[in-house]
RNA sequence: GGGCCCCUAGCUCAGUGGUAGAGCACGUGACUUUUAAUCACGGUGUCCCGGGUUCGAUCCCCGGGGGGCCCA
């Protein structure tokens, strides 16, 4: 036989090989078999049968004459013409095939002899243990569920070009097991938390992700429009302002697990729409939101992960400290500068400014000492805070919506946890008095007309809200993308999100 | 937005100013307990795209695209 049609010179090794599996494709359907069934009843998984039975021993196994069927995606045909091997997986175990032409109908083996590594296929057969101790089925069946056209990635070096990896998520998740494990553990830590906060009688609800005024952060936001209101929209920065409108309406303690998106820059940590878990509490305060976070995180941590120490890049995380903002300013900049700078200089707007400069950070003219403080912060100390650190009491001026310190009004009732040097949480003791609202949301607005497209708008009716009264409470973000990174030791959120944002390829 | 780095076969990667390579994968053959199966034989290609320099560019230069890391 000279099979010329299969190979001309201009046909690419891809091409190649996805013109001979489309000819097993049309050879499978001539055997009168359908190519896509519907349906296959299985037994078991491979991920039970691997439970159940990994451990049993040759003899145990020959005893029992355990039957099963089951099904998988090919990964590895190792054929030696009357005895054959498959490896199928079910995405989380794997378990080997034996086929052998005498053990099953001859259109079975016809099948055998027209299936591609990646084919999903259906196998019924015994459970045995072959001379080298693997776990097999010895098959007396075999039903051919779906062709895999397109050659797979190799098995062994699997798939490492992380851009095919966030684009084709589909096939990193096929080669590569890790990558399975860190999404299983995304969907444990979410389970966890609403877990650990329904226990506490949290009631989860849902809050516009489409709103007219964006709130409740500062950021830029996306903005979309709804045609038959003829009405600009913007995907939420934040559900914070409705979640206390709840509060207002008497649901004492609320949280909401979802999506935010930010029209801001992309890098390792942020991606333009990312998870949050922003919960609500009345007759709480920022103290006790911390001591409720620690607590949260680690009873995630050891339920997810099995401890509460973690492993995060080069580092082990363990305990939770606590210190505040301007005092990790003040400490850092010192340092950095190699003389005692005060509290008193931080909050003077004229030597503030004078240090941001020395130490080569951007202060804007229009910022005020809160927020150049603030800078300061950023730049010097958030990276370096590796082990889990609550920083607190931030400065009024980046926080719009925090309640004062009872003793001074240029510091609100805030912290926010880092951990691996990036925010993961951010809390405060909610800013509930109608009238200081107003003032703070006409300070952004300052900020705004001089161009800060990041400076809260004015929302009016959340104004109107507080002034029917919302009870003291304590209200807080956990940054869910940036927890799973750190839970399962990876270093980018783009690791962490099925399918984060790329650029569009044409 | 700035700096640095990457883009070569389906995948993982070498490489060179002169007709482009390896392993895996793929095809043919052998093989009845293999497992990164083995052995023999065989074909891999827009060297990201466009322009320039050159007798000749995958390589050098310029521009663009996509990606990564760091900084803002």
């Amino acid at each position: 036989m000279c099979p010329l049609w299969r190979v001309s010179a201009d046909m690419t090794s891809q091409d190649e090989q996805i013109q001979q599996r489309r000819s097993n494709l049309d050879e499978l359907a001539k055997l009168g078999i359908e190519v896509y069934p519907r349906t296959f009843e299985r037994r078991h998984t491979i991920s039970d049968l691997v439970d159940a039975y990994g451990q049993r021993t040759h003899d145990e196994l020959e005893a029992d004459r355990v039957e099963t069927v089951t099904s998988g995606r090919i990964l590895a045909i190792r054929a030696f013409g009357k005895a054959n091997f498959l490896v199928l997986s079910d995405g989380r175990a794997k378990i080997q095939v034996y086929i052998r032409q005498d053990s099953m109908p001859e259109r079975d083996f016809r099948i055998y002899k027209l299936l591609d590594f990646g084919d999903w296929v259906g196998v019924a057969g015994r459970l045995f243990r072959t001379k080298t101790n693997e776990l097999t089925i010895w098959a007396s069946r075999l039903h051919f569920l779906a062709k895999c056209l397109l050659p797979l990635p190799e098995k062994w070096h699997g798939l490492t070009d992380v851009e095919i990896r966030y684009r084709q998520r589909y096939l990193d998740l096929v080669v590569n097991p890790d990558s399975r494990r860190v999404f299983e553990m995304r969907s444990r830590i979410i389970a966890a938390i609403r877990e650990f906060m329904t226990a506490r009688a949290y009631l989860e609800v849902e809050t516009p992700m489409m709103q007219p005024i964006p709130g409740g952060a500062l950021a830029r936001p996306f903005v979309t429009h709804h045609n038959a209101l003829d009405m600009d929209l913007y995907l939420r920065i934040a559900p914070e302002l409705y979640l206390k409108r709840l509060t207002v309406g008497g649901l004492e303690k609320v949280f909401e697990i979802n999506r935010n998106f930010r029209n801001e820059g992309i890098s390792t940590q942020h991606n333009p729409e990312f998870t949050m878990m922003e919960f609500y509490e009345a007759y709480a305060d920022y103290q006790a939101l911390m001591t409720m976070t620690e607590e949260m995180i680690v009873t995630v941590a050891r339920q997810v992960v099995g401890s509460d120490q973690v492993t995060f890049g080069d580092h082990r995380l363990s305990l939770a400290l606590r210190v505040s903002l301007r005092e990790a300013a003040r400490e850092a900049a010192s340092k950095r500068l190699q003389r005692e700078i005060t509290d008193a200089d931080l909050r003077d707007r004229a030597k503030v400014s004078a240090i941001a400069r020395e130490l080569g950070v951007d202060a804007d003219p229009g910022h005020g000492a809160g927020k150049i403080t603030t800078a300061i912060f950023e730049r010097l100390c958030e990276d370096r805070l590796i082990q889990p650190t609550f920083v607190y009491d931030f400065p009024t001026e980046v926080s719009p919506l925090s309640k004062q310190k009872p003793d001074d009004p240029d510091t609100v009732e805030r912290f926010e946890l880092y951990i691996g040097g990036f925010e993961v949480a951010n809390a405060f003791s909610e800013l509930n008095d109608p009238v200081e609202q107003r003032r703070r949301f006409e300070a952004q607005l300052k900020n705004r007309a001089r161009g800060d497209l990041a400076a809260h708008e004015m929302d009016e009716d959340y104004v109107r809200a507080l002034e029917y009264g919302l009870p003291p409470a304590g209200g807080e973000g956990v940054g869910i993308d940036r927890l799973v990174m750190i839970l399962t030791n990876s270093a980018s959120i783009r690791d962490v999100i099925l399918f984060p944002l790329m650029r569009k390829r044409d």
